[in-house]
Order: structure tokens, then C-alpha cells, then sequence
RNA sequence: AUCGCAAGUCGUUCUAUCGCUGCCUUUCUGAUUUAUAGGAAGGGGGAGGAAAGUCCGGGCAACACAGAGCAUCCCACUUCCUAACAGGAAGGAUUCAUAGCAAUAUGAAGACAGCAAGUGCCACAGAAAAUUACAGCUUUGCAGAAAUGUUUAGUGAUGGUGAAAAUGUGAGGUAAGGGCUCACAGAGAUAGUUGGUAACAAUUAUCUCGGGUAAACCUUGGGAGUUGAAAGACCAAAUAAACCGAAGCUUUAAGAGUUGCUCGCUCAAUUUCGGAGGGUAGGUUGCUUGAGUUCGUUGGCGACAGCGAACCUAGAUAAAUGAUAGAAGCUCUGAAAAGAGUACAGAACCCGGCUUACAGACUUGCUUGUUAU
RNA sequence: UGUCCGAUGGUGUAAUUGGCAACACGUCUGUUUUUGGUACAGAAGAGUUUAGGUUCGAGACCUAAUCGGACAA
């Protein structure tokens, strides 16, 4: 059930331009949410993470970061999906601090987030 | 044994749970002639020595190309290696450091063609920074009893300033001086001989004495077509102002294209009809079997090359190669318990180099000091 | 992925063909004023992003690195 297969995640330029123009947005440390409400696809619901090239300039530190969100994503993302009816979430996470997280605190931080959106 | 330097090699491992990516096998669903799409299970793969910087050189691809000259850019001791290179190997000369009275030895370094083709520049100081004479010295004419004044010419030997001063010492010679002449020494050019594949070295003859700067313009010799995989090829949905052919009409010798320019070369433009199928978002491909890796052997001082055997070793695309927990190894601190650290860093078409970053470990060589014999 | 620029006092800019790093604003001190501002007078504050090299001598020339920015798609 815990999978993260690359149909939930959000590609191609005109999608991700669509959402970034109609789409709504809150800022959660250490995250800006962008999201839209779209009709029923395949999947329940569509992400993208990002982490800015301007705050971190190594590629791996850049790297890291996204996959430990990921990884907090694909733990918990259960609440989201329980929540949406008949209808797919897009997502964009845009990670806005300066500094690097403990695995366990962007977990916690996630959670927080998506108790927020809903 | 320790510390330091140089060169080279390596650059963490294991277990559990969950997850990503593409490959193979089996199977299910839809469809069914096949191809193929989606799901499930199993198997075995999945970042580097620099993947980085993008500083050089190639492969590959598309476009361009009758040809010539100029401009622009790059390279620069020699021979070799190489697909090629601004890379590497070996050698030569120069400079620097150390040792030495010296000869020389050892080590290091570098864009090491040419200022003796031309032009430019050389602050301040200094007479002068290079066809240039300020003072001084000597001298011609005139004036004067003389000192001297004025004038003609010579002089880089005197001036001690500067980063750099007209090759240095001695003798002769001269009005005074000067390579003006001679001896010795130094630097160089040309020609020859010997050794070396060559750079070059040694030597002989003749000639010269021309300050530095080419990382100043430049000259000489050699080389460079342009653009980069977001190149390019293919597929399907909706559709052009671009392309080709035919016909007709009017006006001009200028315009357009061809590499940055010149010569040269090629081409009229517009309207109507017909043909052909191009770009855009997406997908497939290009895409990983290659100047390949490992081992052995032969040749070579060496870089490297030949031969034989074995092997297949990432292929993503808003971008996979991960997360969590535990253990081990290594380093440091510490008497111990224990604690802290475990680098630099992430493929984007592929190779060969260079440069830069880097915890730690190992090998070889050298130096210093200590201990033992 | 590729191409091209720039870096000079706290800030913004100069520096002619390589020859003593300049100017404005700001800062500080003093005078004027009851005080502050204004005005006037004066001072401090850099060694030119970093490291090498060429040169007698580099802000400038050459090489490498660091940082910042622009452009093409």
C-alpha cells in the first residue's frame, strides 16, 4: 500500500504550469504547498517536491533533501487519500529553509502539512 | 620504530523492514492473426576517482562546401607515443637551489621560435634609455699681451644615477679619445668537420660587438568549415504565411544567397492553379559492445604497442540508484569504561587527457633524529 | 547543456598605451547654534576577490581557482 510508483508523480511542463498559475497556496515551515483539485484520474493524488538550486548548491545535498521527502511523503500519505472523493490532489512542495533536516523532523513536518491542507 | 616529502594504488562492509528504476522468466486481465497495454510473483543488475570545473583533443550527427586571397583564432626546443591533443615518455639547452676552492654532481622549474626584419615603449633619477653631446676634455677660425670669451669639429674614456649605461683587462696609438690596432677573455652570426635519428655538443675558419621588452604590435613556420544529442531519425491527432512545378503580367540593374570581408560563383520578384508534406505539445529512437574491462605473454629505457584467453559491467528524463534501525571495521581522545568522527562529492550521448576538492589506509624511494647490534 | 561578462574604502563609481589607487555619498572630530539639522574646516578608512607567473615595476598582461550576473533553448 506504502508505494510511491511514478504514475503519482507529477510530470510534463504544461501540468505542472497549469498548477502553478489556478493553483492555491499556504506556506508551512519549511515548506510553500501549492495545490489543485482536478477531476478523477488513475491515482488519487499527484506530487511534486523542489528544492530551490539557489539554497543549496550541492547537487547532493539537493538530492538528500528530496529524498527524504519523498520518503516522508510515501509514509504518510494514506490520510490524504482517505480524504479525497472522486477527485485527484496535485501537489507541489517547495522546500524553503536554509538548512538541512533530520530525516525524523521532515517526517514530523510532513504530517503537519498534510493535516494543514486538509 | 617515528615524523616529513615525492610518486603510485585503494577510497568502507554486513543484517533486518519498507520503497524506486529498468532487464529476464512465469502468470492474470482486456484485446486477439500477431504486435502490444496494464497488474502480480520470482530472479539477478543499479554513480565516481574525481561522475565536478567545462580548460583542451577526438568519435558520432546535421548542415555547408567550384575556387583564391585577406582577416580572425590557436600552437611553438627535439624525437617518439597516440584516433587526436595545449596530454604523456625519453632526451637537449637555460635558469634556480644545495654540496664543493673549482671542475662537477644531485634536485627542481618553465607558453624554451624570432628584438641580429620593422615599429612602439622603457616612469622617477641621470649628460644620455639608443641616428640624441649638458658639463668636461681636445681642437679650427677670430678677438686678446695673457687669463679668457666666442665659434668649427671630434669624443660614450670622466659624471655614479638607475632595474638596465654602449663587452672586460692590459698595451700600443692619438690633438684628445674611441675595437682605431694588437694580446688574452666573453658573447654571438655564417660555413665546414666529427659524434648523435634530431634538438644539441665538441672543434676549425671567417666575420661581428647589435641594452631590455614579443605574457607589446608584429614576423616566421604549422594548424583550424559551422553547430552540438535540447544534434538528428521515426510515429500518431488537428492544420499554415514556408517548398516544388506550370501559366500569366509589369518594372528594373539594383537586390538576395554563398563563411567575417573582398574577388569569384549562383539566383529576377509578384499573382493564380496543381503537387508534395513541414513545424508545434507528447511518445519511440539516438542510448550504451566500446580507441571496452581483466589476466597472461612478447617487444620497447619508457609513454605504449602486438598476440592469446575470459567477461558484459547504470541508462534515468521535473530525472531512479533510497529511507529507518542495529552491528562491524578504521581514526582520534582516554588508565579503563566510554565518547566523538568516518572525506570530497551525484551519471544526463560517449571516450582520451588536464585542472581543482578530498577523512583515512597501503606500497616504494629519499631525508632528519632516536634506539639496538 | 552551451556561450559571454564582471569583482577596487561602509555604498556607488573612476584610474589614458603597465609607472605615487582618485571622486561622490556615508562615518568620525572641531567651529557656528540654547539644542538638532544646514553650512564651513579637517581626519580616518583600500592595497584592488584569491593563488601563482611575465616584467625593473601589475588594479591593468597571462594561467588557475572562488563568487556574482546575463544570454540561447
Amino acid at each position: 500500500m506504502k508505494t510511491f510508483t511514478k504514475a503519482e508523480r507529477l510530470s510534463g511542463k504544461v501540468l505542472i504550469d497549469t498548477l502553478i498559475q489556478k493553483g492555491k497556496s499556504f506556506n508551512c515551515f519549511p515548506f510553500r504547498v501549492v495545490w489543485l483539485e482536478i477531476p478523477e484520474n488513475k491515482v488519487k493524488a499527484q506530487i511534486v517536491i523542489s528544492v530551490p538550486k539557489r539554497l543549496f548548491k550541492k547537487a547532493t545535498d539537493r538530492n538528500r533533501l528530496k529524498r527524504l521527502i519523498r520518503e516522508g511523503y510515501r509514509k504518510n500519505k494514506d490520510v490524504l487519500i482517505e480524504k479525497t472523493e472522486n477527485k485527484t490532489i496535485q501537489l507541489l512542495l517547495i522546500y524553503t529553509s536554509k538548512t538541512m533536516m533530520k530525516s525524523k523532523e521532515v517526517e514530523d513536518k510532513i504530517i503537519l502539512m498534510l493535516q494543514q491542507l486538509l
